[in-house]
RNA sequence: GGACGCGUAGCUCAACUGGCAGAGCAUUCGACUCUUAAUCGACUGGUUGUAGGUUCGAUUCCUACCGCGUCCA
């Protein structure tokens, strides 16, 4: 292939020489001085209500210099027909011996589809009522060296389209017949639905086309500009804070470890820019936003790639429910600047970005307490380990049979208080294994017995039970716009306490689609406060939690010059891209998302 | 890390219950001055992801590994 297109290229020159050109002024030159590029002619003449007609070419003549990426070729002996593309459009040009001569109708057969081309010309409409250029004069300016896809399906295999992006990104686009005979807004190509009910038939997958990736990334680079015109007209400066840190702080995560060989020491790269940001606070900088990347070491799915791209801004003198009104207000902002509308369609389901529920994080389990369980318990059930015990193994015992069998002579001492290698926790833990190839949802449920039976604090307990209740299968609770405020002391080592309530905190998190987007909170602004809650990290550290965040002296020093009271927040850029733009996972919205290495054989010319 | 599924020509896909590995597009050659998934004729293209095993015979069955996807941890 290399070879023959190479020998094309020779030929290409030659025809060149003729016009006084050089080999490389041939084939490889290096300007083209278009006078409009496709989108924009398209604009002005073809992509409007009344497009212009042949009668008005023929009275005011459009002239036009267009370059762009052969995508279409239907050459007819001494005429012929192809498809031009640039800045994902496509325009249609008309090249005739007659009007170009015999060297430009020679070049023009040795084109090949990919190749890059400019063209000068008229506009006239065609029998068929299609706008097309009237090529005067052919430039050649790169080869293609390589096949394209079938013209017709595009790309469509999912691990060529991540790994070769840059093929993935000119092939779909919308403009093949594929994509364009399934409407005009191709949804992404997948099949099973979370949301789906079992009654429902599986879509067919092959007659899917795949997504218009080129306007996924367009609309991701629309949500980036709508945040920023959002915090710049309301005072907030833009930051950028360090990437290679000594201590990696701000979330649970475990960090990326990397050397500076100068200095010859080892920094992570950073999981959250959340403690440096609040820094800035302190230092007077009373409204920060930074858009940047994060790195956590952490497996692939499809929410979640080891780097990605988050929001994070903070407000002094903001609490947690300033915050919220705030995120409805920014979600709706950017959905109406990004789609026009605040309604998006997701796995199939309509999500309205307009319309957001709220409940507290006890509020919820109760609303959404599954029928399984029994009767759903009543508020107080969080106020002590004894009180929730006695729900959860009233839930167990309802919800499977063999827990009436275990637990009947075991105490609720024993319970609230385990033996480490006690029969019950010995028991359940048996139990969560066979459970382990089953039912999800039963096996999360189990989860949060085990934790408490292990001894992990209350909070973490509650929490936990949360995202199994919250996250059921079969109740879809988290789909629509849902805010969920008031988390547990015990997972949230940054967040400030609610006044009634110290085992509580003034946080939120707000989920779409079934998944987590955001998470905000009231800044934890004491400094003894904030180095006991270090502290309590570093014994869940030892307790083998590598996830628990490392004491940093600096940002309790920080905090001891004085943080205003500070509301601050994250949001997913990725994950919110993927509401905006329908896309099921992550790594359609991330324009090259990491996947393993392939050791395979390059393919070379021959 | 686990379960399930997938991997065949550059691309999109076939190949019945194990019996000579095929088609369309692209490529190459030829015809064609309003086509649009252009059309017509001819040709070319393969270590069936890798390595083993079973078998007279493996794309097909078995094992391990590699990569991808989905669900789960």
């Amino acid at each position: 292939m290399y070879r023959l297109r190479q020998d094309k290229l020779r030929q290409i020159a030659e025809i060149g020489e003729r016009a006084g050109l050089t080999y490389a002024e041939a084939t490889y030159p290096n300007h083209f001085a278009f006078t409009h590029t496709i989108p924009e002619l398209r604009a002005l003449y073809i992509d409007r209500p009344q497009p212009f007609t042949e009668a008005e070419f023929e009275a005011n003549p459009v002239h036009a210099a267009v370059a762009g990426r052969l995508m279409q070729i239907r050459i007819q002996g001494k005429a012929g027909f192809a498809n031009l593309q640039q800045g994902g459009k496509r325009l249609q040009i008309y090249i005739k011996k007659d009007v170009v001569g015999e060297d430009a109708l020679a070049l023009a057969k040795l084109l090949d589809l990919g190749d890059h081309i400019g063209v000068t010309g008229h506009l006239f409409v065609t029998r068929s009522g299609e706008t097309t250029l009237q090529v005067a004069t052919i430039t050649f300016l790169a080869k293609a060296m390589l096949a394209l896809p079938d013209k017709y399906h595009g790309l469509e295999d999912v691990e060529l389209r991540y790994r070769q992006r840059y093929v993935d990104l000119f092939m779909n686009t919308g403009q093949s017949a594929k994509q364009t005979e399934h409407g005009p807004a191709p949804v992404v190509a997948n099949s099973t639905e979370p949301f789906a009910t079992a009654t429902e038939a599986t879509p067919v997958v092959s007659e899917a086309p795949p997504p218009n990736v080129r306007e996924v990334f367009v609309k991701r680079a629309a949500v980036l500009r709508a945040l920023r015109k959002y915090f710049d007209e309301r005072g907030y400066i833009e930051v950028e804070t360090p990437m290679l840190v000594g201590i990696a702080g701000g979330a649970a995560a475990r960090p990326f470890i990397t050397h500076h060989n100068t200095f010859d020491i080892d920094l992570s790269l950073r999981i959250a820019p959340e403690l440096y940001l609040k820094r800035l606070v302190v230092g007077g900088l009373d409204r920060v936003y930074e858009i940047n990347r994060n790195f956590r070491n952490e497996g692939v799915d499809t929410s979640h790639n080891p780097e990605f791209t988050m929001l994070e801004f903070y407000q002094a003198y903001a609490n947690y429910h300033d915050l919220m009104d705030l995120t409805e207000e920014i979600v709706k902002f950017v959905a109406m600047e990004v789609n026009g509308t605040t309604i998006a369609n997701f796995n199939g389901v309509e999500i309205d970005l307009g319309k957001w529920t709220k409940l507290s994080m006890r509020e919820a389990i109760i609303k959404w307490w599954p029928s399984e369980f029994g009767d759903a318990p009543s508020s107080n059930c969080f106020q002590s380990r004894d009180l929730f015990v006695q729900v959860l193994r009233k839930a167990a015992e309802t919800y499977l049979p063999v827990f009436r069998e275990w637990s009947k002579d075991v105490p609720t001492a024993e319970w609230s208080n385990p033996q480490k290698d006690g029969t019950l926790v010995t028991a359940i833990r048996q139990m969560h294994r066979t459970l382990a190839a089953g039912d999800a949802f039963k096996k999360g449920f189990v989860n949060v017995i085990v934790e408490l039976a292990e001894g992990a604090p209350l909070g973490k307990c509650i929490a936990t039970l949360f995202e199994v209740v919250g996250e059921n299968p079969f109740a879809s609770n988290l789909t629509q716009p849902t805010i969920i405020y008031d988390f547990p002391l015990a997972v949230s080592p940054l967040s400030k306490q609610k006044p009634d309530e110290p085992d509580w905190v003034e946080r939120f998190e707000f989920y779409i689609g079934g998944f987590e987007v955001g998470n905000a909170f009231s800044e934890l602004n004491d400094p003894l406060e904030q180095r006991e809650r270090f502290l309590d990290q570093l014994k869940e550290r030892d307790r083998g939690d590598d996830e628990a965040m490392h004491m940093d002296e600096d940002y309790v020093r920080a905090l001891g010059y004085g943080l205003p009271p500070t509301g601050g927040e994250g949001i997913g850029i990725d994950r919110l891209t993927m509401i905006l733009t329908g896309s099921k996972s992550i790594r359609d919205v991330i324009l090259f998302p990491l996947l393993r290495p392939q050791a395979k054989q390059t393919e070379t010319a021959s």
